[in-house]
DNA sequence: TATGAATGAGACTTCATTCAT
DNA sequence: CATGAATGAAGTCTCATTCAT
């Protein structure tokens, strides 16, 4: 029941927009009585947060999938295959992407998708230290321009559909990424 | 009239935000009355239309202006130059960027913010074809993903305040920029 | 429209009850719309407290006008004629005076009937001061008992209507008030 | 069970007050279910009733709890007896006597309270007829008059703790009554 | 043209009550 | 008997929009 709200609210989301994400609608689109939505969900920006949690989840367990079985490859490998990864996976549901980093007024109910963030450039942070074995100092920060623009390109592209290929778009944030962090990286 | 209700209307997205953006305490700080609104805006997104269009053009006019008398300057230097213009040009107004850009839940109100982003990329889309000599074949790529990184970044710096010093975004940026345009930039 | 809204909620109260006392209710009655009562009332309460308001303040004045040109009677005759005004006067509008006493479940919104109720508490400790020459020591606690008395009595006649004739209660009550003041009072 | 539920009931209506007595919270305090409150009270209205009768069926033990060995006291002694016990059973939970004479919107629901009033009433008006030795013509009419503004008095001095202590107040009372039923008492 | 009172649909939320388990 | 999820009517309040003045 739970699920069938959540669901409700999904599909209200992507058919309909945040504009028209009413406790009514939803309710209506679960087959349920408004009523009922309060006995899971405190109000209505907590079922909102519940999905949007899901929805980065989804995502970043999308990627991490998508990983799984190539970490041992080489780093040119390795920028290639999270860049693809991270496309398949704002891929799988645009519209809900959409309203996820463009339609929501509040950004106090995208903690998750804030926590995902801080994660990864953590990590980006980590491999660049080993990979550069360069004092820390600005590894934090080359490692905030990646995976910022990394997202917001990924992002971009899948919502505005301009006229590239993901190919092309792959070789290009490769290449966008390993000309950043320059000739350090040893050739494979 | 029209003025006035454009900037009242742009002060209280300033000041109360997206979300107490009604037709009433705009009039309210207009000091005038809602039905007047009606005399001059279709509706109340037609003014909202007007005013971040407005934003915009304002945001491209600062860009410029920045840029007007440096235009002879090495590539090395018009990229760090653009950069800081970008920079600067996006912290006029972070209250009214924030709501430009994320509190916002309809899109399809930024055409403007669309247009100026496709002519931004055309100029820089022929400036790489000049200082490539390149076919245009991934030109228009390169520029799309130069401007939309470059945005993407600068927003984010402006609206999340990352523990990084402009000097520093810009020396990040304009390595990321050139070094992705790679060896055939001519050294400065 | 004020007035009408005001007559419309007063009706409510009096024919429906403090229990179905709804905004749109009220708004039917006053052949409005339920968004018009929000332009001259903050919320629901406030047209409440403006509605018991007006009924102390109408009952207050019945009071006086009653008692107007008969200030220099005797004090027994005084006592008698307050205590036939005071009935006289919550008799005008006993479904009201039900809900005002006995229907509201929030006191705070019984301020003017408090005050009016110290009001006269102090009248009446003043006139027990002068009449009795005594310390005001207990003209205060006496004045109390007496207005408090008075205010009980007259509402439970007026609400509960037992078998007891105006003339024979005021008979009573002047007894009551005078034996309680005792011997003090010079006779008439 | 229904002792469960009316202790929850009373719980619920002294720390949260009528305008959050609902099923739900009940049956939470009492450990139960909202269902099961059904199976033993009509609605929601009974379990009220059922609580409030209970309420006036304790005070009127206290009182007379407090009265059963002082029978045969002088009547001055007597009075001072009746208003000092009516003032400590009131005293006893004022939160719920706020409840009962204040906070509830619908009176129909306090017909133990009135019949406990006429019940005492009765005695009153029996014990004046026996002291007086007069026709009962007014004994009726006397009685009501003390029973009404002795629990009005005693009601709004636990309510509204005006400044004035117990004994000071049980003085007052005991005149006022003393002094209406007047010189027919046999001086003690 | 300007006004601003009036509108009324619709939003979120509560809660007494029911009924299948 | 007990449960408690589900109901859905109804409540309060907001606000974009209209229209008579």
């Amino acid at each position: 029941m739970v699920r069938r709200m959540i669901d409700a609210g999904r599909l209200v989301l992507e058919r309909d927009g945040y504009a028209n994400f009413s406790t009514n609608r939803v309710a209506e689109a679960a087959g349920t009585s408004p009523g009922s939505l309060y006995q899971y969900f405190r109000d209505k920006d907590d079922l909102l947060t519940v999905i949007l949690d899901q929805y980065w989840d989804e995502a970043a367990q999308r990627v991490e999938a998508s990983l799984a079985d190539r970490l041992s490859d080489s780093p040119d490998q390795m920028v290639r295959n999270v860049v693809n990864a991270l496309l398949l996976a704002l891929e799988q549901d645009s519209q809900l992407l959409h309203v996820a980093v463009e339609a929501i007024p509040q950004q106090r109910l995208q903690s998750r998708h804030q926590a995902l963030r801080r994660r990864v450039q953590d990590l980006v942070s980590t491999y660049l230290n080993l990979l550069l074995r360069s004092s820390g100092r600005n590894a934090s920060t080359r490692a905030w321009v990646i995976v910022v623009s990394m997202e917001g390109l990924a992002v971009r592209w899948v919502l505005d559909r301009p006229d590239i290929s993901r190919e092309e778009l792959v070789e290009e944030l490769t290449a966008l990424v390993e000309n950043y962090i320059g000739a350090l990286i040893p050739e494979a």
